[in-house]
DNA sequence: AATTGTTGTTGCACTGCACGCAACGAAGGA
DNA sequence: TCCTTCGTTGCGTGCAGTGCAACAACAATT
């Protein structure tokens, strides 16, 4: 473990919520600013920092340089990008891709909704797990006892009034994706919206992303909603095909 | 100057190019591996790094984190972002919106085209300045004597027949941009490809950004691209008024 | 099954480099 | 003009980061 590289990272999600100064920073880490402007000049060498005015810095472009360049290297991104965007044509509504590394789900992809009311998401942005469609589908494809695992150490914050709060309810709604092949989220991670998800499967039938629709009630209610399923699994299932999968032994819906 | 982060920082550079093992960066750096581990730990603890099978490693969602929220922060993206999407969508090309900070112009956002043959172009990636219709647009944009700086220190490398070779012509060229209000790239970056680009303005009239659009020579020629010119100055217009643009005083095509 | 090679991991001792300090400089407001 | 508030610089010190060497895990080869 390295010091200063651990608080140059800091350094990084500090400046992740906006510009800030030296002393700002400083402050936040509890170290002379004379530090802090030194870390911030390798930084800014790296073109990973860069200076707003005289005295503000923020992230800078070597990042998104990075970033974009990981995602490209993602061959399901690349793979299930124009299903997702024929779906998001098709429906007018926000589709996600989201995939599970390391222990979280996170979102590799999107397409926002036509309409003005809008759910607000981000690439890169973690989903919850317990209360997301695409948390539900890929958490429930992995093998049963690291499922248990997870579920029994995640936190379970109550988003709203539908919102799964326990272990065992959790697992019981996983073993339930499983079975039908695709996933709900009725209102169970914001008022208002719900959203439907989709496993998008490799060639041996493993789950290797998960795709999603997400829409406002006051557009649609949840039975609109799943009036478009068809569409959804059609879309992850022609995906699905362009990453490998052959539907046949296993009887996935 | 921060020795390990800036080992560190080179590391994730390396990564950029792909999973590498531990001895590779070793061998990269010149370092013992013992370091490398070190560094790497710390770059996984914040998620910039993660592990792929035992022994590999590669770029973290950390990245993906941070770089999109970056860009979500830079409001020319957010207020042009509609624009460029309709300008997708009527000419079915590729699309790109770019930005110039501290020395470069990147590409801030993009929509693919919808035909098969595509320029290739990352959100991240730097533009080069002398032989893009958007590099010609930011830097045109800038006040003369940066200009004029620009121009004497940047290399020239000659990318096709047309490119632009030495910083006469380019000034020359910048000047032209800066009267009609548009630049062109006539198979100047790549054989093949041409490309227009417009400015995006502010408030008080300042070019925040350039749009452009891309096409392979085989689906449309080089006049027929210019026939798109009014598509292209409309959505540019478009979007500098949702960027405060008042087409007042000066007169600016 | 034993051997060899490759790669990740750990403990340790040394020293170089990252740290805090304090003084300086620049910019802006009162 | 003074005063405050920042960013910046040079320097001495101590600890953090380094290389080393031994170890562990695994795969490939005999």
């Amino acid at each position: 473990m390295s010091q200063s590289l651990d608080r140059a990272l800091v350094i990084l999600r500090e400046l992740g919520e906006g510009p800030r100064t030296l002393d700002d920073l400083a402050a936040k880490l509890d170290v002379h600013k004379s530090t802090v402007l030194r870390l911030l000049r390798t930084l800014e060498k790296h073109r990973f920092v860069q200076r707003e005015g005289a005295r503000h810095h923020r992230l800078g472009t070597a990042l998104f340089d990075l970033s974009f360049r990981a995602l490209e290297e993602r061959d399901v991104r690349r793979a299930v990008e124009p299903h997702l965007r024929e779906l998001n044509a098709r429906t007018g509504h926000t589709v996600h891709l989201a995939s599970y590394e390391a222990g979280e789900v996170i979102y590799i992809d999107k397409y926002d909704s036509r309409h003005q009311v809008r759910m607000y998401s981000r690439i890169g942005k973690q989903a919850a797990l317990h209360c997301t469609a695409v948390g539900k589908i890929l958490v429930g494809a992995l093998p049963e006892p690291e499922r248990r695992a997870i579920a029994r150490s995640i936190p379970y914050p109550k988003l709203t009034v539908n919102t799964i709060t326990d272990a065992d309810a959790y697992l019981a709604e996983l073993e339930q994706v499983r079975q039908c092949g695709y996933a709900v989220d009725r209102r169970e991670h914001e008022d208002f919206i719900h959203c439907i998800g989709a496993p998008v499967r490799g060639p041996r039938g493993e789950v290797l992303a998960a795709m999603s629709l997400s829409v406002p009630e006051m557009l649609l209610d949840f039975e609109g909603l799943l009036g478009l399923l068809p569409e959804l699994l059609g879309a992850a299932r022609a995906a699905s095909a362009d990453c490998g999968w052959r539907p046949d032994a296993q009887g996935n819906t």
